[in-house]
DNA sequence: ATGCCGGGCGAAGCCCGA
């Protein structure tokens, strides 16, 4: 089971290239953020006539998030981020997805939650950017972090297969970055941010790509000016984080790559994993 | 130090992003 995610950066404009990438790749999940429009404006038939079901969280103008999944979305549990009725950005959306039938594999099903051939729980995220820091919108990624991680606590309570993913704005670790001396300053490298990072990892979550792929030069954004991409200026800020219960599934993980150097590219690429 | 590039909105130039 293949569950994907990608910051799209306009989902309208970028239409032809997620179909391509989306008949290429087949993902059973495909979350995208930054679709910048509304429910209303939001192309499902098109993602419909590929066989998805779409559940969608849009925005006007920017922001918006979207999930896609083959099987059914049993249950479209949450809108919007809890823990703060005034935030009126449209940040996240989260599903739940009936695995594919578990088939002639042996496993006993007392860790994937109980219901038939499992379930996997999708937490799709588009974290604030935070830029510039020491202003209200740091402020406010910071206070939207301590929310994920509060979210994902009562989450975790569950016990199921749970993967929170997206476009989380973190990066990481030193490794995670072509030039991490260029991003001392930035929303998305600082300290408390790379702390708030590490305390929802330290809940008992494993990053896929990284579990997958320990070296250096890994990345899933290229920025559009500069030159980044021809000179692999890249970081590493879209992820997948797992539950004990997912990882347990965990069989593969990687980055779509190719796709940042389409016509018209997102800056961001997609993300994926791949779960017994 | 700022803009570089790009989408959305809406019809010129600003907001937003990372």
């Amino acid at each position: 089971m293949r569950i994907a995610t990608w910051n799209i950066n306009g989902v309208r404009s970028r239409l032809d290239g997620a179909l391509a990438w989306l008949k290429e790749t087949g993902p059973d999940v495909a979350c995208f953020q930054e679709i910048k429009c509304t429910d209303e404006a939001f192309p499902a038939e098109a993602f419909e006539g590929l066989g998805y079901n779409v559940a969608v969280h849009g925005q006007k103008g920017f922001n918006g998030v979207a999930i896609l999944s083959k099987r059914p979305l049993d249950e479209v549990a949450v809108k919007g981020l809890p823990g703060d009725a005034a935030d009126t950005h449209s940040r996240y959306i989260e599903a739940v997805v009936s695995r594919p039938e578990p088939g002639p594999e042996p496993r006993p099903e007392a860790h994937n939650g109980s219901r038939n051939g499992g379930v996997v729980r999708i937490a799709n995220l588009y974290l604030p950017n935070g830029n510039p820091i020491g202003t209200d919108k740091f402020a406010y990624k910071l206070a939207w972090m301590r929310r994920l991680q509060e979210h994902v606590e009562g989450l975790l309570g569950l016990e199921e297969p749970l993967l929170i993913v997206g476009d989380f704005n973190v990066i990481p670790e030193p490794v995670d970055a072509r030039n991490p001396q260029s991003w001392a300053d930035d929303a998305l490298f600082q300290p408390e941010t790379r702390a708030a990072f590490r305390t929802l990892l330290n809940l008992g979550l494993t990053d896929a790509v990284r579990a997958c792929h320990p070296e250096p030069g890994v990345y899933t954004f290229w920025d559009y000016q500069a030159g980044a991409w021809q000179k692999d200026h890249g970081i590493r800020i879209d992820h997948i984080l797992m539950s004990p219960q997912a990882a347990d599934r965990l069989k593969a993980s990687g980055i779509d790559k190719f796709t940042r150097s389409w016509e018209k590219p997102s800056d961001h690429v997609p993300v994926w994993v791949e779960l017994a």
